[in-house]
DNA sequence: GAGGATAGGTAAAACGATATACCTGTGCGG
DNA sequence: CCGCACAGGTATATCGTTTTACCTATCCTC
């Protein structure tokens, strides 16, 4: 006790510790760890004390030692493998982000973040870290890959994981998406049919995404309900130079096989490819619709109005937290939410056919 | 020793630990601590069968046990006391964070991310966490306010903190910033007034933020000079929403007060003011010239793309983690970054003034 | 060949909180 | 009046590293 009692008076401007709150409220340093943490055999009045003790000295427990301890580390992480400039463009992260955090915030969690652009192996090796240096109770993923080397790779380093969307094959990890995914796309095609069109494209994302895919099948099917060939698709890479190309290239073919109606993967390529056809002289949505996809605020900003399919990405971080903690066995007190499937907003930048055509 | 391997051979597949790693390098654990850490002491072949043995027991130090140890945390907090709907229209986050995660990856460390929304008292609470529990080595601020109340608290808490941007007056906390932070306002009050503009307005931010003030400032100084009042200057929110009943009411006024030229804070109350006016049968940038501010992606998507005013949000999250870890005594190897000054981007939502005027 | 320097280690005490196992005093039944 | 149960504690080992202080061969020098 002296030798103890020596450091802390050395110190005593520095961080309280336990035995500091122990000392003040004169009970044993176990005795505050009972009634921090609510097991019983303390009295009331006892209790008291410690509680004010920890009050006066501002003390709380250390989450270093805690995690030390306890083998949890209060934290969640999440690896995402974009450059910096996709990022900026496309708040898709930054809303998923914040429904995470709104779940994470009342638990106590944190979210360790880290971006490390495109280089292969980066996404990796940030796993790695995370799970070797016990940084983390969990992580979450985003955007399933064709062949995601992702999934074999966290189990092999036991960290628990939750998959944002759906999953490249069945697999353990948990996924979490809304039911009825192709009600979105659906929605779409139906509302341009309905609208007189009748050769629509298609500008995916990236080939390797495992939505990119599934939402191009869901297209193709639905024309393929109503008897019509899907028109053109194209693979583009959801910048916006990626869409002006696409767009460019599809607005090159004779007025026959033009296109008069275009579905994006994202809203970015969608407003960027919109601009691009105005530039090339075409009215939109005189004569050419667009829609995109995720409903960002960005839709709202541009003239015309994007007409594009909402998915609710708050509540799909949400949905992606509260998971987490389930698969940890942590109380979460709030409902699991439900998310919504994606609908369409039917805007400004879908438009009757043109008649010419 | 017995009952350590006792221990470590009950749980043969769990997490190996520095024991594990000297006794298959046949060393003792404060070896395997030497070499791992770079001291001296060790030979060269003593050395390689401790590399060796950790490799193939793929087993680096537990954070958490170091954190115990050293009191670094090897990660860095930050608190964004926005709502994610703000923060989905506005990137300006996710490029500062990308940036700073462009400096804090390589040497290792993390970034513990909270956002809070903006319920009063939420932040402070954060930040409160973030330094009891001793999570993190630092916090890195944004978005100074006057009567800021964070430096003293964090002060108070013993947590280094690095601002990004202009502090609210003189403080001990290091901030980084471009210089010639006015060189942007000036450039796009000179870029405006070659146009012919006479009666120029500007929308700013909420008026508890720095740079809201400075900017107002040179905004008005840079007209003074040329011997001109300042048009009309509203007082918004950052939103959509806000920009959008700005416009409304700069357009409103009679024709001779009318403004023909509009600056805003951020790229988004411009790129929504603009269609605003458009919406309200005005050209841009025939019959009226907008400015946003940040260079934003976004100001490319749009049509007519935006003038606006660019300034280096990427670079300055690198600059602010570098100050962080000058502040923590951390070495790394990059130069500090330099900061260009903000400048003005000129696109195609400013033209000559409209001749009537 | 004894004394000392030095390379190459080892053992053990931190770091801060928690859980387990063990005390101690009081009240009460037998 | 002894023993037992139980409330209300206390003392201590533990988590995985790092670090300080301390060994122990080996070789060199005189």
């Amino acid at each position: 006790m002296t030798g103890r009692t020596g450091r802390t008076d050395r110190r005593r401007s520095a961080k309280p510790t336990i035995a500091d709150v122990a000392a003040l409220a004169g009970v044993s340093v176990s005795a505050v760890s009972k009634v921090m943490n609510g097991r019983d055999g303390i009295s009331a009045p006892t209790r008291q004390r410690v509680l004010d003790a920890a009050a006066k000295l501002r003390w709380s427990p250390s989450a270093t030692a805690v995690a030390l301890r306890g083998a949890r580390t209060r934290a969640v992480g999440m690896v995402a493998g974009r450059s910096p400039d996709v990022l900026a463009t496309d708040p898709h992260f930054t809303l998923l982000i914040s429904g995470i955090e709104r779940e994470l915030a009342p638990a106590d969690y944190g979210l360790l973040l880290h971006i490390v652009g495109e280089e292969p192996g980066a996404e990796e090796r940030a796993y790695r870290r995370l799970a070797e240096e016990r940084r983390v109770d969990g992580v979450i993923l985003t955007e399933s890959r064709i062949g995601d080397p992702r999934f074999e790779l966290l189990r092999h380093l036991r960290l628990p994981a939750v998959l944002v969307g759906a999953p490249w094959r069945e697999d353990p990890v948990p996924a979490v998406r809304a039911s009825g995914q192709d009600a979105g796309v659906r929605a779409a095609v139906d509302h341009l049919l309905g609208l007189g069109h009748r050769r629509i494209a298609y500008v995916s994302g990236p080939q390797d995404r495992v939505h990119t895919v599934f939402r191009r099948q869901v297209f193709e099917t639905a024309l393929a309900e109503h008897g019509l060939r899907p028109g053109r698709t194209l693979t583009s890479d959801f910048t916006a130079q990626g869409a002006v190309a696409a767009m460019r290239e599809l607005l090159a073919a004779d007025a026959a096989e033009r296109p008069t109606a275009v579905l994006f993967a994202n809203d970015t390529m969608a407003v960027a490819g919109m601009n691009a056809a105005r530039r090339l002289g075409y009215d939109v949505p005189g004569d050419l619709s667009v829609i995109g996809y995720d409903d960002l605020p960005l839709g709202e900003l541009v003239y015309p109005r994007l007409t594009t399919i909402a998915q609710d990405l708050v509540q799909l971080g949400r949905a992606a937290a509260a998971a987490m903690f389930t698969l940890l066995n942590v109380p979460h007190a709030q409902d699991p939410p439900t998310i919504h499937p994606p609908h369409l907003v039917p805007r400004e930048s879908t438009g009757p056919a043109p008649a010419a055509a």
